[in-house]
DNA sequence: ATAAGGTGGTTAAACGATTTAGAAATCTTA
DNA sequence: TAAGATTTCTAAATCGTTTAACCACCTTAT
């Protein structure tokens, strides 16, 4: 019950073995009727096509994609941004009959994918700087999303711009302002960054969110200092309740506080509120994404609102499109009820 | 600049192309000099270890390993209990260095993925069932979650039981019973059931949740009627919002809707405060799947506790080991304050 | 001294397809 | 009817490995 090969069918059929893979591949290489016959005959005696992995090896081809997202799988399947990206992207895989492979930015190595795979997909820094390395020096195609890489196309939204006009929006005077950033530093837990070493201060898009502020702060002329801006290892409620407590118990509390997450701002408050401080009247709140839990709280959060469906088509199409133009995509500032 | 090969490296070596082979695969096959003097060679010479597409034709394993989902990636990867699900899949996978194949239950075939992966998890009977034909034909291990398949482990909890014993706590003699069912019959949105035709009757678990509401009703002595059983194509808020709508504005109006998800339960409850309809006063709710929304209601939830993080590790686990027997995970049932 | 067993390596045949160059067959046209 | 053009099919090289079988050499036991 040995499983059938091309040889066996072409042996079977009397033809030699190019005609059959042309029946597969190629109709413009034989006559419809041979072909029709060849098919048919396949099907009857069981032979369902052309062993994948041989095909993957002489075409150098076989329709995998693969999406390294940023973190681990663990996290970033449970993520709602991350979640809609993926959706996106495997829409625009379907319709192209293309697969797809789920890879961990913290994964050790890439090199054992990247021979069968037709190109990645680059959803934020990964975890492991390694990766990029890998992904740099090899020569299959890569798109990056909220990040940039020399050489391969990104799409991003303009991150500094948009944080820029929402955190201008928050803003008063006088105002006593702290930041809760994302993976600005490395750091296993939530803390204040201080002086520490900046982290891919360059590529990272968390760190553009920061310039947006810091423009924002500087034009109402509030000073920006580093003890007032803290930093999250990920995008994860833990983290985020730490952070929302730590600040909201500081002495004087601050009358701003910008978040560079939706689920950070959510998890900030709803511990405000818990303590009975008002929003937006004794604190201010902003957050960013736009996710639909953010739509839901009252009152309503101000956020930056991102389409990461739109994202994960946009880079999904530019994959496979072979083309090299990075993009922007546009953004919607929703001043809500939280400022 | 051409790739290098493993013949390359062989001939600048001036050794045979197994031993280059063997230095990477199999250590016990020559002397460690050897060996660690051939793995300095490569690394210097930029050659990063066997070509992966080669290697997986020539040993017919790739470490892949298909997950194939219910439905369409679209509408999984952002349904919260297949979350989990993913996550506890991705979790074993990682540790056993294997990579993640995402499928969705709704393709055409699954011939152009069969060849090379090493195995298939089905998470839900696939969408088309067309696939389940192939993945029973084919020879490469397959390991089911949430239903059957003849000749394959399956991991399960015991549906049946379950909503046999939330419905037993929810129900009392004379109560007016609506169901909420899921892909009970083949139908493109919300509707009651009648005496359509069963879809899947045998193997699917939302058939086995019925068995075990059927069982709780008859043995209160509320007699089961097919017009107030409502199928929903997916376990999606919209169809939810619908068949709370219509069930909600029947006279007489139930006592008890019992839900076969928790997101069905969800829209519900909300429905029904929203209607000013006080619960469990004049309705009582039970849900299903014991997802984290449902444990943040007021008021809280009667659910049945599943642990899809457990299910993905387990049936991942079990296609790694080769094994064939299946599992019955345990649950638990929660009262809540719903009924 | 011979046989038996263990190392460390090589040779060569798979694995299952695709594809180029060209032969054979068929069809036009002069 | 031969020459040329076109269509259809084939032979053979190739993709980059793995691995069974074999060989030469060295050790140890009989």
């Amino acid at each position: 019950m040995k499983k059938l090969t091309l040889k066996d069918v072409a042996k079977q059929l009397g033809v030699s073995t190019a005609t059959i893979s042309n029946a597969f591949n190629r109709p413009d290489q034989l006559s419809s009727s041979k072909r029709t016959q060849i098919l048919d005959a396949c099907k009857r005696i069981g032979y369902t096509g052309p062993n994948r992995a041989a095909q993957i090896l002489r075409k150098g081809q076989s329709n995998i994609v693969a999406l390294v997202l940023a973190d681990s799988l663990d996290y970033m399947v449970t993520d709602p941004v991350a979640n809609t990206f993926i959706q996106g992207v495997s829409r625009v895989l379907r319709e192209y009959h293309k697969h797809l492979l789920l890879y961990a930015g913290d994964s050790e190595s890439i090199i054992d994918v990247v021979d069968f795979v037709d190109g990645f997909i680059c959803y934020g820094a990964p975890r492991n700087p390694e990766l990029s390395v890998q992904l740099k020096q090899q020569n299959k195609p890569v798109v990056t999303v909220d990040f940039n890489m020399e050489g391969s196309p990104a799409i991003n939204i303009d991150n500094k711009q948009a944080s820029y006009e929402i955190a201008k929006a928050a803003l008063k005077p006088g105002d006593k302002v702290a930041i809760l950033g994302l993976r600005l530093i490395e750091s296993p837990n939530t803390c204040r960054i201080y002086d520490s070493p900046l982290l891919d201060a360059e590529s990272s898009i968390t760190h553009r969110r920061l310039d947006g502020y810091c423009q924002a702060l500087e034009e109402v002329g509030i000073k920006v200092e580093s003890d007032w801006i803290w930093n999250l290892p990920e995008n994860a409620g833990g983290y985020a309740v730490q952070a929302a407590k730590e600040v909201l118990s500081c002495h004087p509390r601050p009358d701003v506080i910008l978040c560079m997450s939706d689920i950070i701002a959510l998890e900030l408050l709803q511990c405000a509120l818990s303590m009975g401080i008002d929003v937006p009247g004794e604190l201010r709140i902003t957050g960013f994404d736009g996710i639909e839990e953010a739509a839901r709280t009252r009152p309503y959060m101000a956020t930056v609102c991102q389409s990461s469906a739109e994202k994960g088509i946009q880079s999904a199409k530019l994959l496979l499109s072979g083309e090299n133009e990075s993009m922007s995509l546009p953004y919607e500032v929703r001043l809500g009820e939280t400022i």
